[in-house]
DNA sequence: ACCCAGGGTCATA
DNA sequence: TATGACCATGGG
């Protein structure tokens, strides 16, 4: 058995999968909060979260940014630690209002627009790149908990790699094409909902031939 | 009843 | 630096 390299792996997801249509939204102000809204947390309940949002007209920047907070809370609960993310919402929208929308800020290098994004309450790294690739087009792969347990278990890391260490990974191994690190981290999330814990790799899996303990699944919480 | 979901912050040692 | 508690709804 030997190692898939990383253009070999996204070639058997796709053909396995397809085209994925990521990021699922109609404005890239909607994919900047669905990425804050999805933070541990299922995107069936995002979804409604936005539903509510759209319905109450207030899925613009202005409108989040000036939003009562409890309202607003109210409106966003069926994503889960609804109290925080209503401030995450609003922290960010009042970024983007004054630094953002009409500023030249999404003009800035990519690298110094992820600093700055950091630097937000309640924007940690995948939130950020998620942003960066799927709302602002940048070239930046998302590392998320099931990129860490696929790859640990196609042993191209160890474990617990970090975020950063796990990023420069993919920079280093794939051209840099943004809809290739767009179609690639939607591939990753595809394979991991069909190949969770509650369903166990099977003899359909498009990686199975090249994972070394297939059946055997990694928990989440200690890939973190 | 438990575990998890397209994470992040904060307190503690 | 590295764990752990906490956030909190909804589906399996």
């Amino acid at each position: 058995m030997q190692k898939l390299t990383l253009p070999e792996v996204y070639e058997r997801l796709f053909t396995a999968y397809g085209e994925q249509h990521w990021w699922p939204a109609d404005s890239p102000f909607e994919v900047m909060l669905g990425a804050i809204l999805t933070q541990n947390t299922s995107w069936q309940n995002v979804e409604k979260a936005i539903a509510n949002l759209k319905q109450h007209e207030i899925l613009h920047c202005e409108s989040v940014a000036n939003s009562n907070l409890s309202e607003l809370a109210e409106i966003i609960r069926p994503s889960g630690s609804y109290k925080q993310k209503a401030r995450y919402l609003q922290h960010f929208s009042w970024f983007y209002l004054h630094h953002g929308k009409h500023a030249g800020l999404i003009k800035l290098p990519p690298g110094i627009l992820r600093k700055q994004l950091l630097a937000l309450y309640g924007i940690g790294p995948e939130t950020a790149d998620s942003i960066l690739l799927y709302a602002l087009d940048k070239p930046v792969f998302v590392i998320d908990a099931y990129t860490k347990r696929l790859f640990t278990r196609l042993q191209h890391v160890e474990h617990q790699p970090t975020y950063d260490s796990m990023q420069r990974y993919f920079h280093q191994r794939l051209p840099e094409d943004l809809l290739l690190f767009q179609e690639f981290h939607a591939l990753i999330v595809e394979h991991a909902k069909r190949y969770c814990r509650s369903k166990p790799l099977c003899t359909q899996c498009p990686l199975l031939d090249h994972c070394p303990a297939p059946t055997q699944a990694i928990p989440l919480a200690r890939l973190a």
